[in-house]
RNA sequence: GGUGAUGUAGCUCAGCUGGUUAGAGCACAGGAUUCAUAAUCCUGGGGUCGAGGGUUCAAGUCCCUCUUUCACCA
C-alpha cells in the first residue's frame, strides 16, 4: 500500500544529519546517527521519492583555531584534512550523502550573512556590552572551557570554567579560584566587549506554536515545555576576533558564533548540490515550500535545532523544518564509551578490525526506534545477533536451496501460478515493514523481517528438498520448492536493503535482477528466470576480532596519552593540606539537636524537611538531603548534630535555618551523626 | 538541586488506548535432520515484569512513595 501511494505521490524530501565537528575522528557513537539517517534515506528512495541527503563538517570556532595553531598549520589545512578523513569514514560505512560539504564554504558565508541581515531588518538583532574573560597574553577572549582554576567548592585544582569534575559542582568561571587561561597560562582579566544577540525572547509565541504542530517527538516537546517555563533568553551570536569563522557584516572584528553558521551549513551544502545537479534551491527553502525537510540530530543538540534554528529560519523568511528527529546516545557494553576499557572505538578502528560495515548497520538498526532513548552496543550480543540473524537465518535460505536450482535445473526457476502461503505471508508484510521504516522503528521492522526469515526456513524444512532430490520423478516439486525459497529470499532482500545496501547489491547480481526497490515486491520471479551461481555472500564475525579491536583501542590510549588525561591524572593527587586555626573552627556553632519532626517534601527528590529543637523558643526548619537514606518516621525523636549559625537560606521549598551533619562518599551514605547517651539538646559541640 | 527518561527471563529487547495461564531472539537442555559457511526444524527449562502501597471485577500496563541507571540544565 505504501509503495502504491508513493508511486502516485512522489515527494521531494531534504534530509540532514548533524554536522560533525572538524576537531576529531568519527567514532561509533557518531555513526548511530549517520546510519539511522542513511537507512531512512535509502528507504525513502526505494519508495520512489526524490530525496536529497546532505551534511557537512562543522569547521568554525575557537577549538579548531587553537588546534590548528598547535599543529602549526592553518585552520583551513586542518579542516581539509579532517574533511578527507570524515568523508572516507562515511563512505566506507555506506553512508551515502548526496553532498558532504563544509561550513567554511562560500555558500555558507553568503547565506549566513544574508540571513543575519534579514534578521536585523526584522528587528531581531540587538547589541549588548558584556564582560568576559580575556587572555592578556594571547589577546583573545576565552570561552568558559578554556578557563581553568581551582574549584570554589571542593578546591580541586585545574578544573574547567563551568563545572568541577571532582565534586560535580557547577559555577561561573568568575567563581574559580586562581583562574588561568588554558591557552597561555596567564591570569585572565575581565574585559568589556560588545556582543550581538538574536532576540529569541521575542520568538516565544512562534516557537510555542511550532512546537505544538507535531514537529517534535513527544519527549522532545516535553523538554521544550521545560525551556519555555524557565523563559527564553536572547542568544549571543557573536564572538570577538581572533576567531575562525565568518565576519559579521558591518561589524569589524566580530564573528558569527559557530552555532549560528553550523545549521545554515545544511542550506549551504544543499545549495552546492543544487549548483552541481541543477536543482532549485528556492523550491526547498522558500517559506511556502511544498517539499519536506527533516533533521536527524542527537538529543544533546535539541536546544539548537528546536529553538534557535526554526526561529532563525522563520524570521529570515525561510521555511521551517517539517520534523526534527532526535535520537539517544550510544553506550558500549552498557556503559559510556571508555578509552580505558577500549570501548571508545573510532570508525576507522572498526573498519580495520571487523571490516564489514554492514554488521554494525544491522545491529544498530535492530536496536533503533523513534525515541530519544540511548542504545547499547553489547559486543557479545553484536556477534551473536549478526551471526545468527544474517548468516544462520537469512543468507542460509539462499545458501541451502540455490545449489539445487543451479545443479539440477541449470539455474532456472519454476514458479507456480499461486504462491505457497509462506511466500504470501512474507509478501503481505511489505506495508507493515514499510510503516516501521518510515516511523524510524527499525527494531520493529527487523523483528518482523526475522520472523519471516524463520518462517522461510521452517517452510523449507517442511518441504525437505533434500529428500525430494533423491526421489525419482520428483524434479518438478524440487524445482518449485527451491524456487519459492529463492522468491522468499528476494522479498527479504528488498526489506533488508535499506540496512544492507552492499549485500543487497551482491544479491541482485546473484539473482540476476535489476536494482530492487519497494515496488519490486509486486513483481515476483517468473518461470524460466535464470539465477547465477551462488557464492558465499557474507561470513561470520569471529569474536576474536572484537577482542583484538578493544585491545587495540586500549593500546592506543597507552601509547598516546592526551593532554587532558595528563591533567586529569595530576588533579587526582592529594591536595595540599591547608590548616585552619582553632578560631576558624570555633566560628562554627555546632549544637545537639532533637529531631522533633521529619517529613517528605512535595516535589523534592532528595530532601527531607526537619524540625530541629536546640532549646530555642521555636524549633528550626532545616532541609536536609538525606531522603535517600532515611525514612522520616524513624528520625523523629533522635538526637543529632546541626550547624546552628549557618546563614539562613531561602530554598525552593522554604527557608532552611541551619544544616545537619552527615557522612558520605561514593561507597555509601549519607549517615547522620548521633551523640553518646547523656548529651542533651542544645549542648554546644566543640 | 531541578527536569526528562529508564529498570520485564543469563544476554539484547517486544509488550497498543489496563482484560484469558507475561512474549521473541540469542544462550542453555533434549530430540529431529544433514540441503546449507556445525547452518536449520521440533520440544523444553527459566521471570514475585526494580521495591512497597493504592485505584479497579481486572495492572507489567493507571496513581502515590521509595529506589537503579542515564541524559539535559542554554
Amino acid at each position: 500500500m505504501t509503495q502504491q501511494t508513493s508511486k502516485k505521490n512522489p515527494k521531494k524530501i531534504l534530509v540532514t544529519s548533524a554536522l560533525p565537528y572538524a576537531n576529531g575522528s568519527i567514532h561509533l557513537g557518531h555513526l548511530v546517527e549517520y546510519i539511522q539517517t542513511d537507512i531512512w534515506v535509502r528507504f525513502q528512495k526505494m519508495q520512489g521519492h526524490t530525496v536529497h541527503y546532505v551534511c557537512a563538517d562543522d569547521t568554525h570556532g575557537t577549538p579548531i583555531m587553537l588546534r590548528a595553531e598547535k599543529e602549526g598549520i592553518t585552520p583551513e589545512a586542518l579542516i581539509a584534512n579532517v574533511h578527507d578523513e570524515h568523508s572516507a569514514d562515511f563512505a566506507e560505512f555506506l553512508v551515502e550523502f548526496d553532498n558532504y560539504y563544509s561550513t567554511n564554504a562560500p555558500e555558507n558565508k553568503e547565506l549566513s550573512q544574508s540571513i543575519y541581515k534579514k534578521l536585523k531588518t526584522a528587528g531581531k538583532i540587538a547589541t549588548k556590552t558584556i564582560e568576559q574573560f580575556y587572555d592578556p597574553v594571547k589577546n583573545m577572549f576565552l570561552p568558559d572551557r578554556f578557563i581553568k582554576g581551582e574549584c570554589p567548592k571542593c578546591h580541586a585544582k585545574d578544573q574547567y570554567g563551568d563545572s568541577c569534575e571532582v565534586c560535580g559542582a557547577t559555577y561561573n568561571p568568575t567563581e574559580l579560584i586562581n583562574a588561568y587561561s588554558a591557552v597561555s597560562g596567564a591570569a585572565p582579566v575581565r574585559k568589556e566587549t560588545e556582543h550581538y544577540f538574536f532576540k529569541l525572547s521575542e520568538c516565544e509565541d512562534f516557537l510555542k506554536e511550532w512546537t505544538r504542530s507535531g514537529t517534535l517527538q513527544g519527549e522532545a516537546a516535553n523538554k521544550m515545555g521545560e525551556w519555555f517555563e524557565s523563559g527564553l533568553n536572547d542568544w549571543d551570536i557573536s564572538r570577538d576576533a581572533p576567531y575562525f569563522g565568518f565576519e559579521i557584516p558591518d561589524a569589524p572584528g566580530k564573528y558569527f558564533y559557530v552555532w549560528l553558521d553550523a545549521p545554515i551549513g545544511y542550506m549551504a551544502s544543499f545549495k552546492k548540490l543544487c549548483a552541481d545537479k541543477g536543482l532549485d534551491f528556492d523550491e526547498y527553502w522558500n517559506k511556502d515550500s511544498n517539499t519536506e525537510l527533516y533533521h536527524f540530530i542527537g538529543k544533546d543538540i535539541l536546544y539548537f535545532h528546536a529553538l534557535f534554528w526554526p526561529a532563525t529560519l522563520e524570521y529570515s523568511g525561510y521555511r521551517t523544518p517539517t520534523k526534527i528527529f532526535a535520537h539517544g546516545f550510544l553506550t558500549v557494553n552498557g556503559e559510556k564509551m571508555s578509552k580505558s576499557r577500549g570501548t571508545f572505538i573510532t570508525a576507522r578502528s572498526y573498519l580495520d578490525h571487523i571490516k564489514n560495515p554492514e554488521y554494525l548497520r544491522y545491529y544498530y538498526a535492530a536496536k533503533l526506534n523513534s525515541t530519544m532513548e540511548d542504545i547499547d552496543l553489547n559486543l557479545e550480543d553484536f556477534v551473536a545477533r549478526v551471526n545468527s540473524d544474517l548468516v544462520g537465518k537469512y543468507i542460509n535460505i539462499a545458501s541451502r536451496t540455490a545449489g539445487f536450482i543451479n545443479k539440477r535445473f541449470g539455474g532456472k526457476l519454476k514458479i507456480p501460478s499461486t504462491h505457497p502461503s509462506a511466500v504470501q505471508e512474507i509478501k503481505n508484510s511489505a506495508s507493515l515493514i514499510a510503516d516501521c521504516y518510515l516511523a524510524r522503528d527499525y527494531g520493529k521492522a527487523l523483528r518482523e523481517i526475522m520472523r519471516l526469515t524463520d518462517l522461510a526456513n521452517a517452510d523449507i524444512a517442511a518441504a525437505a528438498p533434500w529428500i525430494t532430490a533423491k526421489k525419482e520423478g520428483e524434479d518438478a516439486s524440487l524445482q518449485l520448492d527451491c524456487s519459492s525459497a529463492i522468491e522468499m529470499f528476494r522479498l527479504l532482500t528488498i526489506y533488508l536493503k535499506p540496512v544492507l545496501p552492499n549485500l543487497a547489491a551482491k544479491i541482485e547480481a546473484f539473482l540476476n535482477v535489476p536494482e530492487l526497490t519497494w515496488v519490486s515486491v509486486d513483481t515476483p520471479f517468473e518461470t524460466g528466470h535464470q539465477i547465477n551461481t551462488y557464492e558465499h555472500l557474507i561470513t561470520r564475525i569471529d569474536p576474536k576480532l572484537i577482542e583484538a579491536m578493544t585491545e587495540a583501542n586500549k593500546e592506543n590510549l597507552q601509547a598516546t596519552p592526551t593532554v587532558a588525561q595528563t591533567v586529569a591524572a595530576s588533579s587526582t593527587a592529594l591536595p595540599e593540606v591547608e590548616y585552619i586555626s582553632i578560631d576558624d573552627f570555633t566560628k562554627v556553632d555546632l549544637r545537639i539537636a532533637k529531631i522533633v519532626n521529619a517529613e517528605h517534601v512535595e516535589g523534592a527528590e532528595k530532601l527531607l524537611k526537619l524540625l530541629l529543637d536546640i532549646g530555642e523558643d521555636k524549633p528550626r526548619q532545616v532541609f536536609a538531603g538525606i531522603k535517600s537514606a532515611y525514612d522520616p518516621a524513624t528520625l523523629v525523636g533522635r538526637l543529632t548534630v546541626m550547624v546552628a549559625n549557618l546563614a539562613p537560606r531561602k530554598m525552593k521549598f522554604g527557608m532552611s535555618e541551619g544544616m545537619v551533619l552527615a557522612a558520605s562518599d561514593e561507597c555509601g551514605g549519607p549517615f547522620i551523626l548521633s551523640p553518646d547517651a547523656g548529651a542533651q539538646l542544645g549542648m554546644r559541640v566543640k
